[in-house]
DNA sequence: TTCGTATCGATACGAACGTATCAGAATCCG
DNA sequence: CGGATTCTGATACGTTCGTATCGATACGAA
């Protein structure tokens, strides 16, 4: 009977123009007011998308963690795909902020994170993440010992969780690089990490 | 003539409320009434202390930038002293949360780091620290290189922009571990990067 | 067509923010 | 001890915030 809207691609548009903003900004200046300019909406139109801003930033949040899920998921490793070291390179490289997008996504993820550091809901989103990463990164090390490919002598799971810890290392280094900065030092840090976990 | 207070004991203070408040709910919970009654004072004598809120976090970024460059120049290498392995591990396992004041620091980077990412001016602080922490750990890794304690073919620059990207990591994965998690995570993590760049 | 309802945009509201102001209290020097 | 001067704390001001409200609008079903 009455008028109906496209809710899912509201939420969606809606949730670029906070990335754009964050981008811009950080979060702090995401405000309703702002979004609703940003993606050329009313308050009100927003504020029926998401009826509070907590579901707003909730939602943002959701968005970008399944970007970076897809796009890790995209690389595969396995007989006739990728050797583990390639596969690891791979995911590395495509942490650093190549392209205004992924420039972009880093200074969010910064700002989800600091906030995570203070809100157990924001952290809980990421440690489901963290889960997910772990796992894959299991698997993957398990079939690079089985290859001979690593570095022999090492614990896989110690060397999971050094992984876990290079992987955020490497984009929150880049995240506080000028804009323009060459990105020789994080593909220098990516050399050594793979060239000490593979097999010599 | 006039009254007189011991302005640098005063901003010290302020820093320190400020501390405390961003530990609890970020840095974006620190307003300049909050800092007032933390520090047990008036707005007003916040105010002359730090004439804007900028001066306010500026101070109080500086502040915990030195008490962490404390922190890694009391860890020293050489003869007589630490170990090139000793001293890498003993630096990292200071950046773990393992008390209220650390857990503290580390929600506080996290956002320090943050705002960096979209502010040049605190951007500049950090890289000021990251300049300073490189010209360590290469000074470091040459001793190690020479004490034959490192794992050969290796470049040194390459292993420090490494250490840089770990050094940050292991904080960041640490600061959305819910509090009271056990370390056993990050410290494999150090066990391993130990393991990969010492000398086998 | 028309009626019911979901959507819309504008506006209102109260709270919190950073900052400015200013009369009085507090302090040190001559 | 008195007066010059800095410090103090309360209060004010103008914004901006998140959210609520509400008539007008637009659309699908009858």
């Amino acid at each position: 009977m009455p008028k109906v809207v496209d809710r899912q691609n509201r939420r969606r548009s809606v949730a670029e123009a906070i990335h754009r903003i964050a981008a811009r900004g950080g979060l702090e200046e995401v405000s309703v007011r702002m979004v609703a300019t940003e993606a050329g909406l009313s308050v009100g139109a927003v504020q029926r998308a998401f009826p509070t801003k907590n579901d707003l930033l909730r939602f943002a949040l959701d968005t970008s963690v399944d970007e970076v899920a897809a796009r890790f998921s995209r690389i595969r490793i396995g007989p006739e795909l990728l050797t583990f070291a390639e596969g690891l390179r791979a995911v590395l490289v495509d942490l650093l902020p190549t392209d205004e997008r992924r420039r972009a996504q880093i200074r969010i993820w910064a700002a989800y994170y600091a906030r995570a550091a203070v809100d157990p809901e924001f952290a809980k989103v990421l440690a489901d993440l963290d889960t997910r990463s772990r796992a894959n990164l299991t698997a993957a090390l398990t079939y690079a010992r089985d290859q001979g490919e690593l570095t022999s002598g090492q614990d896989i799971d110690a060397l999971v969780e050094l992984l876990m810890v290079i992987i955020d290392g490497l984009w929150l280094t880049c995240a506080r690089l000028p804009e323009g900065t060459d990105l020789s030092g994080p593909r220098a840090a990516i050399d050594a990490a793979v060239a000490l976990v593979s097999a010599r």
